[in-house]
DNA sequence: AATCACCATTGATAATTATCAAGACTATAA
DNA sequence: TTATAGTCTTGATAATTATCAATGGTGATT
């Protein structure tokens, strides 16, 4: 499973926000003590509750983060290149919180939390840089949650097919970028209710055909989605 | 509405783990520019979507964290003496993504964003505070978040009931801390559905009386709630 | 004490969402 | 290609949750 190669080697990873200003001798320490290796699809890298060995850095691929209970199980986001994942558990040497697994063959940087802690402690501008990744990750996770609180099913799915459509041009033609499975634990949903809210939407001009969706009354849908840049908007 | 009194005179700011560890200058510099005021209860002191101007501080009283969209409303939170709230907005400089207001008479230390990110710039252990702080506040989001995904309302009420049970010492005589009507928005439902869901509890021990509720059979109320350190625990 | 406003509860009903079951479709591998 | 496993969709039904309306309680103020 360990693929040689050295991690070093990886210009993306040094341009990271969260990596650009870390000082030469701390990052090559880092990366020194790192894995990188490539996954198959359907691996559970981590699981809720276990310690935090490592930060990961998914450099090629797709990661989902879920957590289970009882006996459900909930997606509760998608990581893809170039981004980190789980770095409040390693900088509070807590366990995680969150379960992950890969969608598909991944490319993964793996960083000891022992040495990130260590960059954490030694380089000021490393401790700088994680401030501004973990305010980041924090709005981002009261976005979502205000999205559930806030917001039906119905709505929740009519933003969520703006907000790809703006990802993806604007042109009215969305490409789901996950199963509708999972596109429906992301939204809090079972499939047969995410299926049903597709049909609601018809008369929005939204038409579904496999993975491709045709937004063809934007100003309708928007009427009913009311989207609100307070939850929708992925940069402020 | 201002009421005069120095920040400076207030060692249970000073010994916040935000600040405890922040340089004399850096913390006096923050404190001359900071207000320290009482307001009374009910009056909004943010509104999401304001540029964040300060960094809040609650000193005495109870705060209460909420958002708005289309016409609804819901509690995202309370923050009690001392805490502090926004610090995410505050450090990257956007608006704010929550509203919030007293939920009594309250005194609060508010430190100007500029101020906070000044230090945040020149002191560095004020920085490594903030990181420990933000990753915190980052894990509590999302246990909420699970708590909201993986569970029902009757589930989030009942582990609700153990934890306040926990905080008030495990006597099994519970004193709910705030406004039913409050604790059914925190929970994500209505007074209604809160009203019955207490009902459903009855037969697992849980006896309501005004504000006081009485766990006569723990066992049975953990075997229904199935708590779970990864969404319950405030500490880890 | 009386008024008033607010909150909590209950009942009736509706809307939303989930579950179960079956069938259609899709992609992939033998 | 034919299996085959998985996903998606639809229908029928059940469970959960919300809404509306009415009532009783509580505390504050007058």
């Amino acid at each position: 499973m360990v693929i040689a190669m050295r991690p070093s080697d990886l210009p993306e990873v040094r341009a990271l926000d969260l990596f650009k200003s870390v000082g030469d001798e701390q990052f090559s320490t880092m990366m020194q003590a790192s894995y990188l290796q490539t996954f198959p699809a359907q691996v559970e890298l981590i699981s809720e509750g276990d310690p935090a060995d490592f930060l990961y850095i998914v450099v090629e691929g797709c990661v989902e983060l879920f957590a289970r209970a009882n006996g459900r199980e909930s997606t509760m986001g998608m990581v893809r290149p170039v981004g980190s994942f789980i770095l409040a558990a390693v900088l509070k040497d807590a366990v995680y919180l969150m379960s992950a697994r890969t969608c598909q063959r991944s490319r993964l940087l793996m960083i000891p939390s022992q040495n990130v802690r260590e960059a954490f402690e030694r380089d000021e501008a490393f401790a700088r840089s994680i401030v501004v990744e973990l305010a980041s990750c924090y709005r981002s996770v009261v976005k979502e949650h205000k999205d559930l609180k806030l917001r039906s099913a119905v709505e929740r799915l009519a933003n969520r097919l703006l907000r790809y459509n703006a990802d993806q041009g604007g042109s009215g033609r969305v490409e789901l970028p996950y199963g509708k499975r999972t596109i429906a634990s992301m939204l809090a949903m079972t499939p047969e209710n995410l299926s049903r809210a597709f049909n609601t939407l018809k008369p929005y001009g939204v038409e579904v055909d496999g993975a491709t969706v045709r937004l063809t009354d934007i100003t309708s849908l928007e009427t009913l989605a009311k989207p609100n840049p307070l939850i929708d908007d992925r940069k402020t």
